[in-house]
DNA sequence: TTGATATTTCAATTATTGTACAATCGTCGC
DNA sequence: GCGACGATTGTACAATAATTGAAATATCAA
């Protein structure tokens, strides 16, 4: 991961609704969750959550898919661990701290 | 972790200036680095250095030391375990993915 | 096709944040 | 104490981001 990359996602996350929005699509798992399920789960109004949530989107930390009417977003788990990775990269320059962090969770939902 | 703490972290984080010198000190470990040396390191003014990482230190993502006149700055691993927990915090709502995450690095520096 | 629902887009307003530069504060050596 | 150096603070202005509501687009059901 580049520092704009980082810098997109990190972004994203640091705002209220947009992280709201991000850790319940974690929570949900794989299987997502449509939007106006969301907008309602979390009190934001549609027109808001669209446009916080095309910016989780646009940093690829959400993935969206059709499904009849609805879209459905869920949680892409490898830019989160990809973030991570980058954020502790070369961490104290190589001395003996543990310097790579196990992934948090495998995308593996429908194959 | 609570969501105001990981909206602050994060906030501190999404800025091109303050990502950088996270990274650097996050590079540099526990021995850290005083101010006119970062400012010096990544090209910024010393005030506008002073102004970002006063966000880190808020964040606590970094925690500053006074040696004489120098001010050294450290980056703190404990609030950057903490967001990732936070993070994937219940991650798949407890389904089969590897749901914590191993810490990055431990504050073992100084006892 | 028509009406209803789900979602996005647009534009205007307001709030927040970044930058630059001068001034200030604290510590050191003399 | 005085001057020099390291670092922070304050102010003003520009840039960016968030919020709202109305209008537009797309899909479904009949």
């Amino acid at each position: 991961m580049e520092t704009k990359s980082a810098l997109v996602a990190l972004t994203a996350l640091a705002q209220d609704s947009r992280l709201a929005v991000y850790r319940l699509l974690v929570q949900t798992g794989p299987s997502g969750m449509a939007a106006s399920k969301i907008a309602e789960s979390l009190g934001i109004s549609p027109s808001s959550l669209s446009f916080h949530i095309k910016e989780l989107t646009h940093a690829d930390l959400v993935v969206p898919r059709q499904e009849g009417r609805f879209i459905i977003y869920a949680a892409n788990f490898d830019t989160m661990n990809d973030l991570m990775r980058y954020l502790t990269e070369n961490c104290c320059a190589g001395n003996p701290c543990t310097p790579v962090c196990t992934p948090a969770c495998v995308t593996s939902s429908e194959d």
